[in-house]
DNA sequence: GGGCTAGACAAAAACGTTTTTGTCAAGCAA
DNA sequence: TTGCTTGACAAAAACGTTTTTGTCTAGCCC
C-alpha cells in the first residue's frame, strides 16, 4: 500500500504519483518534481512484484546455463565473465538477470525445459547461450513471442539478434600463421562439433589451408570436451600415427593446455619440435611454460553488448536483423608456437 | 485471467482451483486431482508476477557478483559452478537465482547498492559470497529481514548460516606436508587479505609452523590478487630475498602457476629447488608441468549445499544458527613439491 | 429437535502497481 | 455564447494470483 501512502502524503491520486514517477507527460513538471523528492524523502521504493504484475513485464532477463563437461558437474567459467557483462548493462535500466541451469540431457529434454522456462512467464528476453548448429531454441523462443540475443550463431532461416565472435577468422588466423612457420601437417583439436562455434573455427582451419592448396586430412581434425583432459586425449592419439602433426590448433587454452602435456610426455619441446595454439587467452596463457600463443577475446565485453541489445529489443528501438556484432579476434604471439621442424 | 478459465472450465470457484493447485486440506482429494488434471490438460501455467504479488513472494534467490581482480572487468570463474550448484536445487523448488552484480567501488558504495538491492523487494532470500573479515552485508541483511547464506564465515556476534571450506585446515595441512618434506623457510602468498577466506588460510599457515615451534615471519606472508600475475610478483619479490624460501603455499592455483612462472624464471626446478602448492584442484593444475600438488574442493556441490540450505530457512524449517558446513579440503599431491633442497 | 462440528466449496478482499478512461477548468476560435 | 481543445489531475479498471472469511450441508451427540 506504499504508493497509496506516498499520495496521501502528497494529496495527489495514486495515478497522478505512479505517472509523476514514470515521467508521464500529462503532470505538470512542478508536480512530477514535488512527488519525486518527496519519495525520495520518505524512501519509497515501488513493489517490483506489484510492478510486474500491472505493467505485465517481469523485468528480467533469463539465461539458461548450459552444464559443463560430460560429468554435467559444472557451468563453463566462462559464462561469469559474460553474464557479468550482461548485468553490467541491464542493471542500471532495471532489469535483472534470472539464471536457470540445464543438467546434461538429451537434446528433447533440455528443449522442453527451455520451453517451459520461456512460457512460464519468468521473463521478458532470453540470452540463449553456446548454440548449435540446429537449435531448436530460436524456434521455441520465436512461438513464444520471446525477444532473444543467441551467444554465437546458428543455422536460421530467419534473421535473429545475435553476438559472437569471429571463430572463423581466428582459427584461418592462426592456422595462417603455422602455415607461414613451415607447418604442413596440421591437427585441429576442436570441441563439439554439434556447437556452431566449432563448425566456424573448422571452417576457419580448412580454408586456411585450401588457400594454400593442401588437402585437410579429416582424421587429423577431431573434436572433444572443451577441456584439458579431452585436449590431451585427443592430442595423444594423433601423435602416435606417422607421420605425426607438427602443430595443434586448439579450440580453447584448456584444451591446448591437455595437447601440450601429451606432447611433453611424447618427449617432445613444445615450440620447437611441436607448435600449440590456444584460444582464449586466459590469464594462465601468458604464465605458463611455454607461454601461449592463444586468440584474445572479450568475454566481459561481448556481455555487455549483448545486455545492450536485449534492452534496446525490448524497448522496441531495433530490430533483431540489427543485432549482429562480430567481435574481431586477436592472435596474442608467445612462444609455444614456432618453426616447423625439418 | 488464466485461473479464472480454468475455474470456469472446471465449474469451480476461483478460490478452490487455487487451494487445490496449492495442496490444501480443505479440498477433496477427488476435486484436487480433477483440477491438477484439467490444469496440465489446458496447459495452465500461474503467471508468476501475480504470484508473487498474491503471495507476497518473490520466489526468487539474489546473488551479488563481487567484481574480480583490480580492473573489476571480471567475474571469479570459480562462481559459475557455485551458482550452478545453487541454481540445480532451488530450480525445482520453483525458486529462481537473480544474478546482481557489483563494480569495483569503495565499502561504502557497495554497501548503499546492496541494501538498495535487498530492500527493493527482489528476491526472498540472499546468498553472500566472498565473504569480508567483518562484513556490512549480514547486518544490512539481518536489519532488512532477509535470511541468507553466506559462501564463507566472518565476524559475527550474532549466529548466521554459512557454508564454508575449511581453509584454515587445507593450509595447514598444505604447510605440514611441506615441513615434513623437510622445508624450514616456506612462505605464504595469500589472496586479499580483507576477505575472511585469507585469514583462515594464514592462521593454518601460522598453526603450522608453530606446532613445529617456528616463528613465521610476518615479511614472508605476502597477499595480493587471486590471480596468475599476483602470484608471480609476490613470488619474485621473495626470492630475491637471502635466505630465499624454498617453499610457497600459495592461495589459489591460478597464483600458484604465477609463482611456478617466477620460479622457473629463477632458474629454479619445481619440485626439487623449490616446492609450490595450490589451492581449489582446477581442471588445469593435472595437466601442467610439474602437475600441481593443490587441494580440491567442490565448488559445485557446495553451491548445492547452500541451495538447500537456502531453501530450508526460507520455509522456516531451520535456522540460521542450524547451517554451520564446513566442507572438508582434501590435498591432492603431485610432482610441483619435494624434499627441501639442501 | 437443537446445537455443534467438520468438510467442501465459494465469495470477496488483498497484494501494489500500471493503464485506461473520465473529469474539470481554462483558453481559444467562430 | 457555444463548442472544441488542451493541460492537469482523479477515478476506476485491470493485472492474476493468494488468503481470509463466509456459507451451506451433512453428520453427530445429547
Amino acid at each position: 500500500m506504499s504508493i497509496v501512502l506516498l499520495a496521501k502524503n502528497l494529496g495527489l491520486s495514486i495515478s497522478t504519483v505512479s505517472r509523476a514517477l514514470n515521467g508521464y507527460e500529462d503532470v505538470s513538471a512542478a508536480t512530477r518534481e514535488r512527488v519525486v523528492l518527496r519519495a525520495k524523502a520518505i524512501g519509497y521504493r515501488p513493489n517490483p512484484s506489484a510492478r510486474r504484475l500491472g505493467a505485465g513485464k517481469t523485468l528480467a532477463i533469463g539465461v539458461i546455463l548450459p552444464a559443463a563437461g560430460s560429468t554435467g558437474q559444472a557451468v563453463d567459467s566462462m559464462y561469469s565473465s559474460l553474464l557479468g557483462g550482461v548485468v553490467t548493462e541491464i542493471e542500471p535500466a532495471g532489469y535483472h538477470l534470472l539464471a536457470s541451469m540445464q543438467a546434461k540431457h538429451d537434446a528433447a529434454r533440455e528443449n522442453a525445459l527451455f520451453e517451459n522456462f520461456i512460457r512460464g512467464g519468468w521473463v521478458d528476453g532470453l540470452l540463449i547461450v553456446r548454440t548449435r548448429v540446429h537449435d531448436a531454441r530460436l524456434e521455441l523462443a520465436r512461438a513464444a513471442k520471446m525477444p532473444f540475443v543467441t551467444y554465437g550463431r546458428t543455422e536460421s532461416d530467419q534473421p535473429y539478434a545475435w553476438v559472437d565472435t569471429d571463430n572463423e577468422k581466428a582459427f584461418h588466423l592462426a592456422t595462417t600463421r603455422l602455415l607461414d612457420l613451415g607447418h604442413r601437417r596440421i591437427a585441429l583439436i576442436n570441441g563439439p562439433e554439434e556447437y556452431s562455434f566449432a563448425q566456424f573455427r573448422r571452417r576457419g582451419f580448412v580454408r586456411a589451408l585450401a588457400s594454400r592448396r593442401l588437402k585437410p586430412d579429416p582424421t587429423w581434425m577431431l573434436h572433444g570436451d572443451l577441456t584439458e583432459g579431452a585436449g590431451h586425449e585427443l592430442c595423444r592419439s594423433l601423435l602416435i600415427r606417422r607421420p605425426a602433426p607438427t602443430a595443434f590448433v586448439c579450440a580453447t587454452d584448456s584444451m591446448a593446455f591437455g595437447a601440450i602435456a601429451a606432447c611433453r610426455e611424447a618427449g617432445l619441446s613444445i615450440g620447437s619440435d611441436v607448435s600449440v595454439i590456444g584460444y582464449g587467452n586466459s590469464s594462465l596463457s601468458a604464465f605458463c611454460d611455454p607461454p601461449l600463443t592463444t586468440m584474445e577475446h572479450q568475454v566481459f565485453e561481448n556481455g555487455r553488448y549483448v545486455g545492450r541489445a536485449l534492452l534496446q529489443l525490448l524497448r522496441n528501438e531495433i530490430q533483431p536483423a540489427d543485432v549482429h556484432y562480430l567481435e574481431p579476434v586477436v592472435l596474442v604471439p608467445r612462444k609455444s608456437d614456432g618453426p616447423a621442424p625439418q
